[in-house]
DNA sequence: GTGGTCTAGACCACC
DNA sequence: GTGGTCTAGACCACG
């Protein structure tokens, strides 16, 4: 079953979309695999400490983008299509790093502070 | 007065938070300095193609902070003391960074990865 | 020409409505008449300490209302015709007393009370 | 559940500033008590035909000044201290009746006159 | 259902 | 023209 580990809720960003990109994230970095179990809805309201609803939410987006598949009864368990994970990919980092290089570059820093920047930032999480 | 040039709206972070946040960038990297005037309420809203009332709440928590002045009647003007841009280049970096590379390394990528990603967006934009 | 001694300015009440009654209330006590002159926009501003853009507002609704007449060149004068006082007692009554009786009411005060503390403001400022 | 009743919208007086007046005023009656529920946002704003948020500006203003305590979820409820009674009635009274008193005086109206316009609507209502 | 926030448009007072 | 406030409607998180 899928943990949430490492899961940290984020300021000024909606719970529910924050669970999404943590499930596109796993499924991008193959952590999580076509037919894995999500767990549920009570049980990771549970873990992340948030609301049955808003966990709900997260739930019936991912369904209906095609990425997680409920059947009443039994646990929801995650498909990953043939060209998933590519286009994943591209969603996630297309939009967001370049949202990140912009900002690193509107606060005057070149290229190789940013790598620097990103390899401090690794390091202490390692 | 200061331009919003290559400022982009991105969706899910409040209007006003983007704005507050370009500003700040701004001061970091130095192209925004002490006593440059912002456009005025309406203009930079007509700029952006968002509403006066949501550029008057980035205006007005600029102005709590202390980084912005505002007289009714002109323009409003930006206040950056002796130990605003250390303090700004601190809380930028070290929120939005930190969150991008823990997504990152849930995607599996590697500190090399990162980098050659980071590498390639700088290259578009130039 | 007419004097705006005693009027002082209220809060959370436009300023030009403010003027504007103050006008009325005294056609209605009939220190104010017709024929009499309006002191001219920036010397009003001046008396009252607001922006001549505020009174001049208040003397295009006057006018609007057929209370003043004003010829450029010359100074605005009151109009009051044949029905005009009773109008505006009415207007003026009507509303804000009743508005007034009815937060006493619902302060829980009785008539006699409400008479009461309307008879000690009135010895205050006399 | 405190009741609107009798509640009526009057003109250029900020809404959410009436409703502040009102909920004070019946606290000054007694009619309003110490653990009392408000109407939640939703349904008062149905009530009054207004927009939810003004009603929620008022209510976040009766929090600020500790006169409502609101937890999410639930119903708030109105607090009131033992000193909270002799304060608002004096703010309230001395207030809008001065106000009333002056424009009265300025119509060249008497003390017995006032008196008699306040008796007259008084019975109106009953 | 509850409270809270964000965006939107109109208005007021001032220069 | 400027800054500031009030009202309005939609959305989010929570019980």
């Amino acid at each position: 079953m899928i943990s949430f580990d490492g899961f940290v809720l984020e300021d000024n960003v909606p719970i529910y979309l924050q669970i999404i990109g943590y499930v596109k994230r796993g499924i991008v970095a193959g952590s999580i695999l076509d037919g894995d179990e999500m767990p549920s809805r009570r049980m990771l309201s549970a873990m992340l400490g948030v609301n049955p609803n808003t966990v709900q939410k997260s739930y019936a987006w991912l369904e209906e983008q095609g990425l997680v598949q409920s059947r009443t009864g039994a646990k929801s368990c995650v498909r990953v299509g043939r060209d998933t994970i590519p286009a994943l990919r591209q969603e996630l980092l297309g939009h967001s790093l370049k949202t990140m290089v912009e900002a690193m570059k509107q606060m005057g820093m070149t290229r190789e502070e940013a790598q620097a920047a990103i390899a401090s930032f690794w390091e202490v999480e390692e």
